[in-house]
DNA sequence: CGGAGGATTGATCAGGGTCAATGAAGGTGG
DNA sequence: CCACCTTCATTGACCCTGATCAATCCTCCG
């Protein structure tokens, strides 16, 4: 949900830069290819090695599946992967934030945002379907990527890569249920409210949180529009909240968990 | 999302019952126990074999996977999982149709419905967490309750069926995402007109559908209140649909398909 | 200094919810 | 066998949430 358990400040206000697709192949790091030298590949090995996903996992099944992975580094706002396409790599934000959205007619809505050590896709390349949503970067980001192929191949040989998978999958799925619940039994303001709860609980302050994400990207992912979050925010003041740009003071928590009534089952 | 393939012609119209807890302990069939007579456990055990999720087990993972399972009869209209619940058994629909539905305060919404085969509370048992949803029969139906740490334990031995798992987990995954999309990209008309289609083609007519669940159901798994959704039919004569009872008459597909604009990254 | 994009605010409108009344269909009990 | 009851479906009147359109302000950046 937040884009990294850090608070973020950022040098400007935001970074704007045109979307772009990336096919820039001197950009691409492959893993363990040699000519990069030798002080690049342990590095990054170690990064992946200390993936949740790949901690359980033993060294063979871990060569296979970095024998043919990438490493790149994205400018802010660059889509990674469009709705549709083949799922040809599992996608692993290393460092950064990406942005899951999704597109029908001329409408776009943020599904999620992942921050590090999140991965995406994994259901398209369990099924090998198409993806159902799109990816952004939306700072710059680190993104390591493995052919789906090699997933597939060591989970039926390594049944700690296995479990690890089936543990991520559920909980994605899981995280996709609580997000259906919140939409469909919470009106805009309720969802609001709880979504300042939660960021509070994950910036573990007291009395004010920091929006880490620009407010209209809040606003799709809460399912409103930028419009109708300022007004919601005003609202709030009813329930002991103030805001003051990318910052939000929280003056009555009571007040505040007393309308917004968050629940394990949705927001847990 | 339809409640088995077939249509169902019901003997009455609907079938009222107030929904009851089971904890009948004289209706539970322990698969494989023998006091009830060799008959009963082969038939079972015969029926459970025949579920694509076991489908590629191997007879010992079977066995144990049975060892502690469960067949019962339910009547129409009962709950058999509250949501917050440990999930101790992961279900799978054997024949009938049940309904997977959500609380938050006094609101209630059907988040999906299940029909012969289906499993359901299988991330809820892979986590080892509460169930998010509840559950309740809406007809007359068989259900296979397998112990979930039988599941967990055959899960890490037998890589067939964690293909299966992971597999029917993707699946799941990905129907909620695009339940998501469905409900954050379109209006509540539009989600009614691509759902016509969608049981158009799930049972293979061409003019005429049969809606072979309650209105208010279909109200509440659109997202709508059941007024909204009789004013929703009759918008839909605009774009070549009449309703006739249960039955729904596509006057002109081609319109209805205008207007719809079905995608396959959330219809599909 | 000027341009671009985001945030905010106001005015207006539409989609959809709520409340209430009526109708239709099936089950129930006398 | 029929009157009645229950529950869902439908329709009308009304209201509220939230979307749209437009204008303004602000910040950042070239």
């Amino acid at each position: 949900m937040s884009c990294g358990s850090k608070v973020v400040v950022k040098a400007g206000r935001y970074i704007y830069l045109v979307a772009q697709r990336y096919f820039d192949a001197s950009r691409l790091i492959k893993i363990n290819r040699p000519s990069l030298g030798e002080d690049v590949a342990p590095k990054h090995l170690e990064e992946i090695r200390a993936n949740p996903l790949f901690a359980a996992t033993n060294d063979e099944s871990f060569a296979t599946l970095v024998r043919g992975a990438y490493v790149q580094n994205f400018p802010p706002h660059t889509e990674l992967i469009t709705e549709g396409e083949p799922a040809d790599f599992l996608h692993i934000v290393s460092t950064g934030c990406v942005e899951l959205f999704s597109n029908w007619r001329d409408r776009e809505t943020s599904m999620t945002f992942l921050g590090e050590n999140a991965t995406f896709i994994l259901a398209a390349t369990i099924k090998d379907r198409p993806y159902l949503m799109s990816a952004r970067t939306l700072n710059k980001s680190r993104v390591i990527m493995v052919p789906s192929q090699d997933i597939r191949t060591v989970f039926e040989r390594d049944s700690d890569f296995a479990k690890s998978i089936v543990f991520e999958l559920a909980s994605c799925y899981r995280a996709s249920v609580k997000s259906t619940k919140n939409i469909k039994l919470r009106t805009s303001l309720e969802r609001l409210a709880n979504y300042i709860l939660q960021l509070r609980r994950d910036q573990e302050t007291n009395d004010q949180v920091v929006l880490e994400l620009e407010k209209r990207k809040i606003a799709s992912f809460l399912g409103m529009t930028p419009e109708n979050l300022s007004r919601a925010f005003a609202s709030l003041k009813n329930h002991g909240v103030e805001v003051d740009g990318q910052t939000v003071i929280i003056k009555d928590v009571v007040a505040l968990t007393a309308f917004a009534k968050p629940a394990l089952l949705i927001d847990g």
